[in-house]
DNA sequence: TATGAATGAGAGTTCATTCAT
DNA sequence: GATGAATGAACTCTCATTCAT
């Protein structure tokens, strides 16, 4: 189906052997690591190690190879959470899938992605461009819960009297709002027992028939 | 109950004729304004007008100073909600009562208090000082919906097989979870609707006898 | 007169159908609008729209293409005086000529020419070969200028004491003088009042007969 | 006369020791040397001692030093000449005078004066502080020259039907015109000839009576 | 106690130039 | 012959901090 010469990649920066996706890469750790705002090219040439004027070559500004990097990072775990879900035939799955992948991004060591997400709320909070790319990213995240219930509704899988898109904001609200303390290392959650609240939570608004609580 | 030396305030800025905390007020907003990696001494030195070098010497280095700003403006906005609550005997309303203020606190122009917090999330990550305090806010916080939800259980307002804890951690990740969005300006959250979501989600764990939904 | 060489242009930018004279005019707008030292192959490249890699294959160095965009200026402006005087019997009506090409030059919205004359002392200042380029500049002018004193004198129109090499020498002394305040836009300084007191200057030294003042 | 404080200068930075004169006055030489495009602030700074991160705490930009230093050298300039010509009663020898220093400050090795102001017309030409700055230049040298004109025609040295503010537009032209060429080292401009010449023609507009040609 | 003066470190950005095609 | 990609060098400017008063 595909020819040989598009085994490529074909994002964003196709050229170059994929040496712009490195970067992003590269760029989202620092972020991770360091903050957006102390983000400098030195730290991503030094992560990446691409000279400093090729960053700005390939990027622009400095805040242009920011964008750039969560645009890129969003776009991945995007990507990689619809590769999940496609898998999956049961809503309620696809719900625990959901969580349990939001709720990964903020724990642990490095964090990244969900130190990506809360970077990029304070950006987006005064920057036009972010704001744009993080409402993109709430409407698909929340987009892939409103499918999971209406999906359960229409299967009488589900029993609810609140509209799916109420539930999709609620359940992003949710694990994005256990998700900080967590990044936070908050001793009194843990992944575990946050999965389980949060999902025990959607089940008192659901009502899943069988095999969940 | 008050320990004797609170009649006249410890706290980090007593002397000076408050000039201390005029300053700390104008940090908070600024930080609210740019974010605290790019509030400068000299941003809140204009703010304020108070000398940078003045600043330095009351508060240290930039982030003695930031790290006072956060601890100011949560130490304010606790004592504010406690008090509103002291007035309320019902813990429905109590609740009620929380999840709004913590809202308000992200809607609007300015957006002063839920700007801080996110910028506290931020900060904490990176900084242990400043973890600490984010914790212990999130612990008050949670503390007072615990509180309300142990009130309601004991008098047998509420009926919930989930500990009063868990209750307050989804509690507080909803107003949270819900109020970043709420800061970003989407579309798809109204502050009303916002709260009667959660307010309603609360109800499903909570079922409270008559007089609430 | 004409050497044979000449008919078809031996200059810099004889070949590639006279791109290299469309970049050297661009250059050329370029100088007087930003001035020498501001401008950049990069503007030179927008003005053109000959990529900037080009402009190095084509000139080498940034200052040689400088060098090249001064001479072709002077070249053209020299070429199109000479034209203008070849109609002309008259040698005061040379004369009056030659001061109001020089004016025009440093009048008006571009003033072009002018701005490229001072640049190029300022230039020349520092650099030996566009220096010999001003000096054979102010050769050329002022031998139009001494030519059209000795036909005067010789036809008994004019009437002087000094050399007309020294009357060369005033008059574009005179016309650059003026010119300068002229192209700063010296409220004090019209363009007509201007060329009228330079002649009259002029015409005390060389007092011409008949049909001037 | 003069109370023993008082000897610091009081120019525009009388704190500091001077050192703000210092600074100016480097930068002038660096100006008159390398151009003021060319001026870096390290080269201000190697000049004049002075850390660079200073200089921009005394003066803002590069640019606004560079004003500031062509502001500097014209008004000491000026004010030399001013204290010059006090002592001169007779009006003939003061404009003899003028016409002397002005074509000193285009001659010899440095060329100091003549060199910022070739920098300054150019500098003039796109930035109106820098313009304004000139013509008030133009108009302090061109009143002297006017003043000087008047004496003479009042104590009827004088005789000639130029307004004198013509003859001291002309004066300014000729010495600035012949300025340009002796900065660049014109072979055919010799010093005293180029005065002898000015003066020459000057004497044709002003026909001064006894003691001068 | 409070403040202005001074300065070093570091960052983004511009730009000519080199290289491979 | 022409041109895009890539990169090192240089420069301005910001800013926290030190010091002296």
């Amino acid at each position: 189906m595909t020819p040989a010469g598009i085994t490529a990649p074909r994002g964003p920066a196709r050229r170059a052997g994929g040496r712009k996706v490195k970067v992003l890469e590269a760029a989202g750790r620092v972020i991770a690591e360091r903050g957006a705002d102390a983000t400098r090219f030195a730290d991503v040439a030094a992560e990446s190690g691409v000279p400093v004027s090729t960053l700005q070559y390939y990027f622009g500004s400095r805040e242009d190879l920011l964008v750039a990097a969560f645009r890129h990072a969003s776009g991945t775990e995007t990507a990689a959470l619809e590769a999940e879900l496609a898998a999956l035939e049961d809503p309620w799955d696809r719900l625990t899938r959901i969580v349990a992948r939001a709720l990964a991004g903020y724990q642990a060591e490095t964090a990244e992605p969900g130190r990506l997400w809360i970077e990029s709320w304070r950006f987006g909070i005064r920057d036009a461009e972010m704001r744009a790319d993080v409402l993109r990213d709430y409407a698909a995240w929340r987009g892939l819960v409103a499918d999971a219930v209406r999906s359960g509704i229409s299967s009488d899988r589900f029993s609810t009297r609140h509209a799916p898109e109420r539930i999709a904001v609620l359940t992003i609200a949710l694990v994005d709002g256990v998700g900080i303390p967590l990044a936070l290392g908050d001793p009194e959650i843990t992944p575990a027992a946050a999965a389980a609240d949060i999902l025990s939570a959607l089940a008192g608004l659901l009502r899943p028939q069988a095999a969940q609580a």
